[in-house]
DNA sequence: TTGACATGCAATCCTATGGTTGCGTATAGT
DNA sequence: ACTATACGCAACCATAGGATTGCATGTCAA
């Protein structure tokens, strides 16, 4: 597991969001994740940008991806942040 | 406490190795800890450079300093992570 | 007091990162 | 078949972040 990429990906408030979006609602596609963000928390954030964001997750494997026909499903993944965090916290 | 200085805190890997050598002994000075951390991680760093990542953990609030005379005294202090942790790991 | 030492401060540089724009692609519904 | 939909990809841009450099300041020891 690579501590360095979990790290950064927690780095930023809008993924931070959508962490807090997908451990409460788990199992949502991109463009859903995205409507929630506007909508819920008022930010103001492009599908795309929501996709890189989303790779970044993905590659820290906070999220993993499913490709369902034209919808990218997105799970939030515990683990690595687990992993982790016990660091400091003996 | 401001949830986003903490976890852009935690996103540089040499300020996670400085937690780890003030998590594990307490009350060293900036120099001391430059010195360790170039020993000890083989890191290539300059004091200025440490300088700034101090600064950036304590605006964080998970070190605190404290003048004595010509040095400066660093304390870790786990609190802000503690309760920056727990977010999605209920 | 004088000099070495530990640190502070400010300007500059380079790169990484987050965002936008524009276009392309594949799937689903009618 | 056609169109709207959900998404992928690549180039560009602006800003922030980490590091260096140079100089200034304050403290301690001899």
């Amino acid at each position: 597991m690579h501590t360095d990429l979990v790290f950064r990906a927690l780095a930023d408030p809008i993924r931070r969001l959508m962490l807090d979006e997908l451990s409460e609602r788990n199992e949502q596609t991109l463009y859903e994740l995205t409507a929630r963000l506007i909508m819920r928390h008022e930010v103001a954030i492009s599908r795309q940008a929501m996709a890189k964001h989303i790779d970044v997750l993905e590659n820290a494997g906070i999220v993993s991806s499913e490709k369902r026909g034209k919808y990218r499903m997105l799970v939030f993944n515990d683990k690595p942040l687990r992993a982790v965090m016990d660091r400091w916290l003996k």
